[in-house]
DNA sequence: CGATTTGTTGACTAATATCAAACTGTGTGG
DNA sequence: CCACACAGTTTGATATTAGTCAACAAATCG
């Protein structure tokens, strides 16, 4: 199976490539690795030679305060790639970790380098992607200034559906995706106990629920509307993901 | 005078342009315009045809969530292209407004997308600021996420006097900035009551102190250790500004 | 099976929000 | 010059949210 087909898949979503492009993306040398959960992909100070795709599995993006507290910056789903800013931004200013067994596609800087100097429609395309990681961390940062804690876990979660569905990965509200209560409080700043008051607030009233690295959106509707959830800053262009 | 030259000494600071890409740059055509304080560059769901450059004065960049609440997501400086994401993104995400008279150099999206096809290295230099930008949100979701209510407002104030410094606007330790303790709130998190207690404080304690439009860090290393402040994170490759 | 991580609970505390009122400075028109 | 309006700041009292600590239970893993 070639991985590449999943780059140009999803890059396509918004931009049409003519058969040089594809040709181009095709021929890119990918590194595919299978790394156990927790495996550091960059860390913060490093300077990466390679960009990852995620082909299988789960990663996130944090930074740790002065304090010593953890803040987590992202999630990353299957197709996403975490760590395109590298490309641009030659010293990391954040950690990059799996959160689960995981199957990575690397492409060198190098490589990348020439195709997006080659061609500029690609170059575009990879751009926009980075943008549109830009745009979520703007929500994030709405997330954590207005939002309550209960505002904050729905719209976290419903954000999540939306990018799993995009790419196939939920059926019946549901989908897998491996997190701890302490990982929930790290991303949405707030304790772990708080974190488990909520959750169990919502699976009382049947809006939610999360048991051992699967996430189960009873009712969608009222997920959306507690976390005040508009999906536009996804910029997604196309609904949902055919089967 | 030419304002282009601006925005080359600013893309200039990574890369390095040959003599076509500057040339191409200059041959840009700007829309100069004055604007007065709260006026509205692009307002969230517009469809933008330009991008801005911020000449003089200082805007920023704001989301209101369902409940109301309005959230400042960035402050913009002079050398800033603060919705140069629009150029990749056709739908406004958020808003943006003046919080001072203003003048706003627009580039059309037609003039900035030829060029960018054209020339590989002036793209990668837009494309870094677009990335810098990022890391700053990434910085924001911190800030909000594990830091105290005066721990927040002393970093923002630390990345803005970075900022500002970089393009040499302060002196003193001090620097013009069109900030209300209402804004503030909006960018922190906080309520207007609690930013006005969190100044009293500081003032109080010689670190630093916010009058009508000007911000004195009394104590800039105080400051910074107040806020944990790296500036790793906004990628400024050059330290102070000359003169 | 023991060891370790993850989730749950209660009691108490700290940080920050909310509300309402008053105060300050600045500009405006009479 | 004064009276007034207005925006911004300051204050005090009270309410609420979420944090901390500590113990325990349940699940998971080697």
């Amino acid at each position: 199976m070639h991985y590449a087909e999943m780059l140009i898949r999803r890059l396509r979503s918004d931009t049409h490539f003519s058969n040089d492009d594809a040709t181009a993306i095709k021929a890119l040398p990918l590194h595919v690795k299978e790394v156990p959960e927790e495996t550091p992909i960059a860390r913060e100070g490093d300077h990466p030679s390679a960009c990852c795709m995620i082909v299988k599995g789960f990663a996130c993006r944090s930074k740790v305060a002065d304090t010593g507290k953890r803040q987590i910056l992202s999630f990353h789903i299957p197709g996403d790639i975490p760590d395109l800013q590298s490309l641009l931004l030659k010293t990391m200013d954040h950690d990059l970790v799996t959160i689960s067994a995981a199957t990575l596609a690397f492409i060198d800087h190098s490589d990348l380098s020439r195709l997006i100097d080659a061609r500029p429609t690609v170059a575009r395309a990879l751009w926009r992607e980075t943008m549109i990681d830009s745009a979520v961390f703007r929500e994030w940062i709405v997330n954590l200034g207005v939002r309550s804690a209960s505002a904050r876990m729905a719209h976290l979660l419903a954000e999540l559906r939306q990018r799993m569905a995009a790419v196939g990965l939920v059926s019946d509200g549901e989908f897998q995706f491996p997190v701890t209560q302490a990982k929930l409080a790290e991303a949405l700043g707030l304790s772990t106990v708080h974190v488990n008051r909520v959750l169990q607030d919502f699976r009382g009233k049947r809006v939610l629920d999360i048991r051992k690295n699967l996430v189960t959106l009873t009712d969608v509707a009222k997920v959306f509307a507690a976390g005040g959830f508009d999906p536009t800053y996804l910029h997604q262009v196309n609904g949902a993901h055919p089967g």
